[in-house]
DNA sequence: TTATCCTATTTGTCTGACAAATATAAAATA
DNA sequence: TATTTTATATTTGTCAGACAAATAGGATAA
């Protein structure tokens, strides 16, 4: 049922900590309390809870981080409307992080690039085309016809930007720093997959894309979406990649 | 360039907590620091970084939050891989966030679950389609061809459980209480939108989704579940709705 | 050698203190 | 009286010290 159910085996005991940020995420809740709305003071917090204010700061401290609450001296507290991928950006760290996750990251990543195919097509209009095209016809190509890093960027976030999502532009800003340290750990695979892809021409490139967008072919679109990410895809099936130290 | 830039405009002053906790990141990340690998005691760290050991737990508060660093008395710290979703969770409080942030996040999964198809089709295996054929035998429809929250959650779930993503699925925990408040608040949109597609036959159902599956129908599978998520489209094409409350 | 106990150390928590900032009240001025 | 200035009180940010609980590692006993 619930598969999820072992995500939450917590190896370290609960401390007072987590039990009062839980308490306070839910007295915001039964309160039904919205962004602007002022909440009691520390003491008095301390107090109801029957913590020490320093408990209750290291739980008020994380919940400062993502934006839910801001303070301003003598002036108490407020709630605010929080950060949904602030929490995020802080742990996507590629280096601390394990291959699984990371790979799981990269198929979030191509999953949700392929999804807003529709969002793209539904939104786009006139003046989305022609930056689009700018940003081709500047484009770079560096090796074996892939792009450089820059190009690659502008492109993509171009149709993240598109979308009108702010959520799904700043996941994108969020998660590329994993893309690009997957790529350069692994280039031993990427590379000759490159090389093939040239060599037989399969290649979509930035300027089919744009060109299925600009004939209003939202189905050529979707799926030549899908074949330029085929590189990924085939790498994420591989799922037992050595560790590119090769 | 760079469209988001913008978001880091904290108007609450930088605090010495902020401060310790990017100077803690930036430590990890100077170290090439793994989980597993042990972190210096508190009081050493606050003498190091010149501050007092409250302001430098309640910077730690925040990395144990997500799992990013795990503590154990007189054992020291240790560095631990983090959840990645961790922190949103906590911060996904839909009578919390405004309706642009609540829509973007239903803009999110619907680009996500349209998105997955590719990996849903590519690691399907028999054992699937019997799970799927049994949450759909067991499917139960409500109102207006409408299924139920539970039919709905499972079949989708197990759809995103079918990718192997973890990443993915535990998003798809997190997101869900979204889709369910936008759903509950704004149904005086929703139910004619659904009496419509009853009444025109136009409802992709899940069955229809399983049998493209099962004929292995790639496109016709992707091309469906666009459809089937046609009401969400066309709800988040239409911004300015009102409160939900007429 | 193994099992048990002791001690020192480290985290978790509490309390009290003070500085900085500022909302509010009080006082001074036009 | 109305407005500006000043003073006071309050609240957050930070520090320091204390102690309990847990336990790693050594000391001691079997």
């Amino acid at each position: 049922m619930a598969a999820l159910s072992n995500l939450k085996i917590t190896n370290h005991q609960i401390t007072l900590v987590d039990q009062v940020e839980e308490k306070l995420l839910d007295y915001f809740r039964v309160m039904k309390l919205k962004p602007g709305d002022s909440i009691p003071k520390e003491q008095e917090l301390a107090d109801a809870l029957g913590v020490g204010r320093s408990v209750l700061r290291e739980a008020l401290s994380r919940l400062r981080m993502f934006g839910l609450v801001e303070t301003r001296t003598r002036r108490g507290m407020i709630l605010t409307e929080p950060s949904i991928l602030g929490g995020m950006k802080r742990v996507i760290l590629p280096r601390i992080l394990g291959d699984e996750a990371l790979f799981d990251l990269l198929g979030f990543r191509v999953a949700l690039e392929i999804g807003i195919c529709e969002l793209v097509y539904n939104n786009l209009n006139d003046k989305h085309l022609e930056d689009l095209e700018n940003i081709v016809n500047r484009g770079v190509v560096f090796n074996y016809g892939e792009y450089t890093p820059v190009s690659e960027y502008e492109f993509h976030t171009k149709l993240y930007e598109i979308t009108g999502n702010k959520t799904i532009m700043e996941f994108q800003e969020v998660i590329r720093p994993v893309s690009v340290f997957l790529k350069e750990k692994f280039k031993a695979y990427f590379l000759p997959v490159n090389m093939e892809i040239e060599k037989t021409g399969k290649r979509v490139t930035h300027m089919d894309l744009l060109d299925l967008l600009k004939k209003k072919d939202k189905k050529g679109f979707s799926q030549a979406m899908v074949k330029h990410f085929a590189p990924y895809y085939s790498f994420l099936r591989k799922k037992n990649h050595s560790n590119g130290n090769n």
